[in-house]
DNA sequence: TCCACTATTAAGACTAGGTCCTAATAGTAA
DNA sequence: TTACTATTAGGACCTAGTCTTAATAGTGGA
């Protein structure tokens, strides 16, 4: 038997989350049902055109760019950028970042979470990290949100200097300092 | 005067790909030629249309999201361990290791290597990084096998010093000196 | 069984942002 | 002037839609 109207509609939803690049044509021969059902169930889900969906995609990266970085390759999640100045990530503490004895944060996650921050500030197509200086000021839980703010604190010919410090409820847990190489000069 | 061909399609293609998301008709108008023109250059250029480029956008943004980069939680394999004294492990990098641009090991796999080691070699409950001066003397690509290191090199009441150095095909790699805390007294 | 109602399908006009092809015109160098 | 490149114009066609109107199918209730 077809399906119901509503559990299309719900499948709809999430083939098109699953696979935007899908057309209408596509998706009304998966379902069985005519293209302009699909059209009448993408407007009531309010669900716009493959080519909108597409440019939707493609904006999010695009979206004042990051160069060195692709967004999503970034540890944590960044909710502030501005290319060659600062840069600010959250990271939630989860089960998988924790060491299990004692639930404290592995160093390396906040490492990364700064690092890849770090990175991603560079304006730049190519950014290394050549040397770093680090300390980690107070141990993080299970459950805590780390904020670490990145800021470019220096530039000579092919390094520049970025100093990242992470905070939980404003208090210090993590400062490092960052000696990247670049591709190219200033 | 008005641009020779050479020099609009150089300014073009740049500006192509600065802004990809800009139709014939608006490079029409910035350079005061007609549409046929964009087209022709296009055509000439091998530039694909507006909606192809977005689709390319969009589809490199969509696999680099796809592919989730956690770190395990096994960072290398301990090959050698003589607790408070020397470890060694070794890591492969493979693809979820890089940067999808350059092929170049992401820093923060290293670095979790050679702290991941630093906690191992202690011979203690508790272990955490305080300091660490590290530096990445040459990037690692993809492929390589990374040998991690570790020696314990000092110990005060509540300090031990580590150093680890990491290798591929005895060049060295990454150079750390991690200060953790223990939890007992020596 | 008929009515009301929802769900579905169909058809037509129009859109953006193109492709592909042919043809006309402008500008320049030998 | 001739030959050539560069540019512009126009039309047919394409995809993946939009928006509108209208017809039909299927189901539940009185």
């Amino acid at each position: 038997m077809k399906l119901k109207k509503k559990d299309r509609q719900e499948q709809l939803t999430q083939m098109i989350e699953e696979t935007p690049f899908i057309t209408d044509e596509e998706l009304a021969n998966k379902f069985g049902v005519s293209i302009q059902t699909i059209r009448l169930d993408r407007l009531e889900l309010s669900i716009p055109e493959l080519r909108e969906r597409i440019k939707n995609v493609a904006n999010k990266n695009w979206n004042e760019t990051v160069r060195a970085l692709p967004i999503d390759e970034v540890i944590g999640e960044v909710v502030n950028l501005e290319l060659d100045n600062l840069a600010i990530s959250i990271l939630d503490i989860h089960e998988e970042h924790v060491f299990s004895r004692n639930q404290i944060a592995r160093g390396h996650h906040l490492f990364a979470q700064a690092n890849s921050l770090a990175v991603a500030v560079i304006n730049d197509e190519l950014a290394l990290t050549a040397n770093a200086e680090i300390s980690f000021t107070r141990p993080v839980k299970l459950g805590e949100r780390v904020v670490a703010k990145a800021s470019v604190v220096g530039n000579d010919q092919k390094r520049t200097i970025i100093e990242v410090k992470s905070f939980v409820n404003n208090e210090i847990v993590f400062e490092g300092k960052f000696y990247m190489y670049r591709n190219t000069d200033k």
